[in-house]
DNA sequence: GTCATGCCGCTACGTTATAACATGGCCCAA
DNA sequence: TTGGGCCATGTTATAACGTAGCGGCATGAC
């Protein structure tokens, strides 16, 4: 019980169609990028550029942050990752054929995750409002910090180990 | 011309209900935290925590980042200002009687200003997506980019010199 | 070949935010 | 009056996040 496998078949999978994705559009995605997205999608939680840095550096790599942060700029100009605000943190795009797109972002405060999800009813109450007040919109930024369902769950019913065996709590909760 | 008033008035009517509202509820709004409330209102565009140090020192004060961040701590704990995410900036609530409620923001990346909304269409649509996926919403982050109306106007619109003088330009787009 | 382009290594720096500890005033109880 | 709890602030240092700018090197076009 040293690993337990979450999703290690489908990263590779999704870095193959990752670069079958860039190569249709000219783009480069480079062993460094595909490395750093394959870190960005092999972790449960969204990463830091800086803790990308460091793991960077435990695989071997020899790079400093400018670089990281290129990487990171390529793969969202991609649509490959997303950035999330109040996280200063980056997540995969769970889009099967990601470009710009808008997406919102479930945050839960106890156990880390991030969820994306592409809600039209969202960006459509958001971009009728941008209609009534004249304001041209060119992207929106959604970040919804709470409690996913599990924590919910464990934290409000104590003592039913329904889904997820252990509470909220390990997480720092991020004060901002 | 050497300055326009443009709310010179309401300002210090605005930190009198401040001061009242905090009364009513037991907090303390200081001479500092007033001070820094008084600054952030005052200015016409969100104000970084680093500005605001600035200037507080131009005015005399003598003091570190950790009194300014307390400050915003306790402004927005009583809703009287908002963070902006994706600028790491602050603007005071344009809200009668703050409180925390949950409200969208609308920048515009020509001008710089940053407009507050209160859209219950957009809230429920937040709250509706929370429920059905079983997540408990503590507080959610609402930022729209793009350009005001001002903006768009003088921008699409070149010649007209209809409602804003000078077109988008002057401003930093602000990267990210 | 050689030239342009794009990617990356690298140094240095700028910006934003917090940890940790010390100080001073205020109120109240002993 | 003296001590202690509480809150706001002062102070020092450092963590965390992000960028400017330059130069080298590979790739691919001509
Ligand atoms: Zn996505
Ligand atoms: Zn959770
Ligand atoms: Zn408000
Ligand atoms: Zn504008």
């Amino acid at each position: 019980m040293t690993r337990q496998p979450p999703a290690p078949e489908p990263l590779e999978a999704r870095l193959v169609q990752a670069e079958a994705l860039c190569a249709r559009r000219g783009a480069r995605l480079t062993k460094l990028r595909r490395d750093v997205l394959g870190l960005i999608l092999a972790s449960p939680e969204p990463v830091g550029a800086y803790a990308l840095l460091d793991r960077m550096r435990e695989q071997g790599a020899s790079l400093q942050p400018p670089t990281v942060y290129r990487a990171l700029d390529f793969l969202m100009a991609q649509g490959l990752v997303h950035r999330l605000e109040r996280l200063n943190a980056f997540v995969g795009c769970h889009d099967d054929a990601p470009h710009d797109h808008a997406a919102q972002f479930f945050l839960c405060t106890a156990c880390g995750k991030a969820e994306e999800v592409d809600d039209p009813a969202i960006a459509e109450a958001v971009a009728a409002t941008a209609a009534r007040r004249g304001f041209a919109p060119l992207r929106a930024t959604v970040e919804v910090e709470g409690l996913c369902a599990g924590c919910a769950l464990s934290g409000s019913d104590r003592g039913g180990s329904s889904t997820s065996p252990d509470g909220p709590g390990p997480h720092r909760p991020h004060s901002h």
